[in-house]
Order: C-alpha cells, then sequence, then structure tokens
DNA sequence: CGGAAAATTGACTTACATCAAACTCAGTGG
DNA sequence: CCACTGAGTTTGATGTAAGTCAATTTTCCG
C-alpha cells in the first residue's frame, strides 16, 4: 500500500509535462493515446485490496464491482459500462473487485501520470472532481434503494436507471441491454435470483416490459414504472416535504 | 444551481492568497478561525437540493443527514459527528438534508475561500482528497450492510462502527454515545424502530451489551458483536476466497 | 409528581428467502 | 441439421425474518 505511493512521486518527477489542447477535455481525449487490454468474460480486472495504481476507462462491454463476505454472500456495488471510468475515487487500494461481465477492452492510465496532468490543468482536476462526486451521487442513490424499497421498487428503479445511461430518456419505449446474468442483478440490489425473476415476469405480464431474449428488454412505459420505483429520482423533483424553509444564507 | 458557481468564480479573483504555517495542516487548524453557528436540536443547517455553498465542520453535537422519499419514507445517509467534516462531497447543490441530532456548533467555510485555499496548496488538496475518497469508503460500506447483512448483523456493525469512531478500539469494554433516537438508527438501517429495539433488547439479554440511559451503551464484547455482524471490516482481512491470484501487474 | 414522548414488548401478518422442480437456449458434436 | 448437454432462468410450494399493529413501560423534563 505505501509501496505504491513511493512509486507514485518517483514516477511523478520523471514525467513529462503534459500539455493539452485547452478546448476538447474529455474523458475521451484523456484516454485516447493509452495502451488498450482486452478482458474475457469472468476475469477480473484488479482484486479487493490490489493497490490502486491504475485508472481505467471502458472502451467497450461491461464490468460488475464486488466484494465477497468472509461467509461467501456476495455484494455487487455497482456495474460499469461503455465509456464510464474505473478505479477513479480510491485512495491506496481498490475497495472492490473489478469482473468482466461482458468482453471488454478497457484503456489504461497509471495513477502517476495522472497526478502529473493534473498538476497544471485546472479543467481536468474538475472533471475528476465532477466523477468522484457523481460516484458518490449513485452510492448515496443505491443506499436509498437497499434501504428504503421494496423488491419491486428496487427493480423498477434498476430498470430504469439502466435506460437513462443509455442517454435517450424519452416518452418512447426505450430497449436496454442487461449483459449481466439475472444473479449479479440480485446480488446489486440485494434480492434473491428469484425474487429478480418473479419481478421481472410480473412487469412482463402488466405490459410495462417486454422481454428481447435473455439480455435485452423493451421499457414499454418508463412512466408507469417509474410509478412503481418509489418515484425517486423523478426528473421533476416533487415539492419540499412540509415547513417549506427558505434555503439557509449565510453571510459572505 | 448555476448561479453558485457563478458566485464562486466572482469569489474567488477577489480573494485574498492564503498561507498556511506548512506543517501543521489538519482540518482544525484549517477551521481554526472560522465563524461558529450553534444549532439545537431539530434545527436544520442546509437542506436537500440547497445550493452548496458552504462546508462545515463539527465542533460539537451530532448530525443526520437525511433525504425523505415523496410518499414519506425517511432515509438517513449518514450521521455526522465532533471532529468530523460535513458537506465537501457534493458538487453543486446538496443531496440530502442535514438536521440536528445533538446540540451543535459548526464551523463553517465557503467553497469559494476553500478553493481558493487550496490553489496554492498541494498538501490541502490530498487533504480533503482523501476526505472524500473515506466518505465513499463509507458509503460503499454501507451499501453492503444494506444489501446484504440481516437486522442483528446490521445492528451489530453499527455499534462497532460506532465504537470505532471513538478512537479507542481496544479489547477492554467501550462506552459508546448514541445521541440519536432509535427511528433515526432504524431509518439508517433499513430496519424499523421495534426491529432495532428488540434486536438491542437481544444483545443486552445475551450480555453483549449494557445499557447506560437512553442514549449511551457499554459494548462489554467486541469480538463477539463483530462475529454477529458478518464479520465485515474487521481489522485483520480475511485469506483471499479461491484462486489465489497475484493482484495484477500493469507495465510502466 | 405528572404528563408526554420515546422505547420496549407481544401477537399477528407479510414480503421475501429457501428449497425444489421444470423450462430455455446457446453451444457442441454426431 | 438435430439431439444432447449444462448453465442460466423461470415457476411453484413452503418457511421465516422482519414488518405491522397494539399495548405497556420507561425516561425525561417541566
Amino acid at each position: 500500500m505505501y509501496a505504491s505511493h513511493l512509486i507514485l512521486s518517483a514516477d511523478r518527477a520523471a514525467l513529462p509535462r503534459f500539455d493539452f489542447p485547452s478546448e476538447t477535455l474529455t474523458l475521451e481525449s484523456l484516454f485516447a493515446n493509452q495502451p488498450t487490454d482486452k478482458f474475457a468474460t469472468g476475469e477480473a480486472v484488479f482484486w479487493e485490496g490490489d493497490a490502486a495504481s491504475q485508472v481505467f476507462q471502458v472502451a467497450e462491454g461491461c464490468l460488475r464491482l464486488c466484494s465477497i463476505l468472509p461467509d461467501g454472500r456476495r455484494a455487487i456495488i455497482g456495474f460499469v459500462f461503455a465509456g464510464e471510468m474505473l478505479g477513479l475515487s480510491c485512495h491506496g487500494t481498490y475497495r472492490y473487485t473489478a469482473e468482466v461481465v461482458a468482453p471488454a477492452r478497457l484503456r489504461r492510465l497509471s495513477r502517476a501520470r495522472l497526478r502529473a496532468m493534473e498538476e497544471g490543468t485546472e479543467q481536468l482536476q474538475s472533471l475528476l472532481m465532477a466523477r468522484v462526486f457523481e460516484e458518490m451521487t449513485a452510492a448515496q442513490q443505491h443506499i436509498i434503494v437497499l434501504g428504503q424499497l421494496g423488491a419491486e421498487e428496487r427493480v423498477a428503479h434498476f430498470l430504469i436507471s439502466a435506460a437513462r445511461r443509455t442517454g435517450a430518456d424519452q416518452k418512447k419505449p426505450v430497449t436496454i441491454e442487461l449483459p449481466m446474468p439475472r444473479l449479479d442483478i440480485a446480488d446489486y440490489l440485494g434480492l434473491t435470483i428469484e425474487t429478480v425473476c418473479r419481478v421481472l415476469s410480473k412487469f412482463k405480464r402488466d405490459g410495462l416490459v417486454a422481454p428481447r431474449g435473455r439480455h435485452a428488454l423493451v421499457l414499454r412505459q418508463l412512466s408507469n414504472l417509474q410509478d412503481r420505483a418509489g418515484e425517486i429520482d423523478n426528473d421533476a423533483p416533487s415539492e419540499r416535504p412540509v415547513a417549506v424553509r427558505s434555503p439557509a444564507v449565510w453571510p459572505a
């Protein structure tokens, strides 16, 4: 763990100053020229406890982030889809294992290099911070889902957020890919595989979704699904519950 | 939301460069000369959705971070105790309401000022990053607790992490303060108040804990409690489950 | 003290887990 | 091309942990 820090500072000194085209700073440009690794289904990219020396971008495929309890239970903390980053918000060591769900290509960037790049670039820092905060928001949302929602609500919420990730958040039917097996969904939602199945079957019977093979679904009525998701994270936030207080204003 | 960004950059230009005594950079020193606000039990420090323009340090007391679902269910995302920071890891707006559980004094620091201070100070940046990552780790832990553990395990885990926060993580009996009402614990653990009570009563019967009034407990057998907590987050991490693979090593 | 809010305990219900049995379907080899 | 196979999924019957409803009991505070 501390070894990684040493390596990190040593590397940093040796690395050349990095200059961006100051306009186009995106994730893509960050990883554009980085080495690409291929992974088959089931392979691990890194393990919980490994020194977190690398940051990744998923160019293609899908990963699951999981943690095994001593007695064998498995928690899935999240999924990472194409276009998203991996391994950014950890300190010395990764706190989960990243395993491949669908054959993946990953671009890789050493943390040392990333920090060197950050050095001058205000813009990059805030880009990365924004990612970290997004992850934080997602985690908090997940906490609410697991702590407060029932099985149907959890599954509905999962489907909706999958739909949202596709970008197109329309009123029209959306087709979502679910590359992970049912057991992964169950472990992600804190349910059993049977319960996930039963809920999906119910949604099918009720005409909310239609199966497109094992690994894809058409969501027929987003709004209706949203009703079953405890209505959390609707785009239009609901009114303040009680005693509408004006936001606290602090003296400058 | 965007207004806050504007204010932020405007302020920044006007703010003086900040110089630290380069040795002693701690949270304490950061907030040392900041204005202090007092809050009574039940008061809100800020609301979910407010522009996140301030960062706080709890000098004294205890807060709960909560989010109300449209149908009235309440999720408690976390508690903040004396010495800890509040409101750091959010972007434009706070994503939860912060309410006072035990009469509190808070030191306050504007985000604009904080960013200005960061500017030069490498050290401060990494201090803050470390805090953010700690929060992330805690959130992921919470996800595992809510998704995988049963009622007894959740309560046991809650007590143990409370004990850990006191600092002294000895083999000896530890006394912990639980300033929040039972309902808060329930909403934090995704249980009902009755279940929390029953589990606590069981722990009392079994001699694991002893009540010290409503708001304090003596933990008699940390190790025994740990057994009931699904053994997650023990100090000594268990062995790799299967197929011990050496950590991935990436070419420099 | 007295009264109200918080906590605890008990009886009963229910949502989800568990156990067990089919069913589906993507490969594989005859 | 089609039967065979086995992993993944779905469905059904039953069990149980935790939720709900309803009293008490405790504790705190005026």
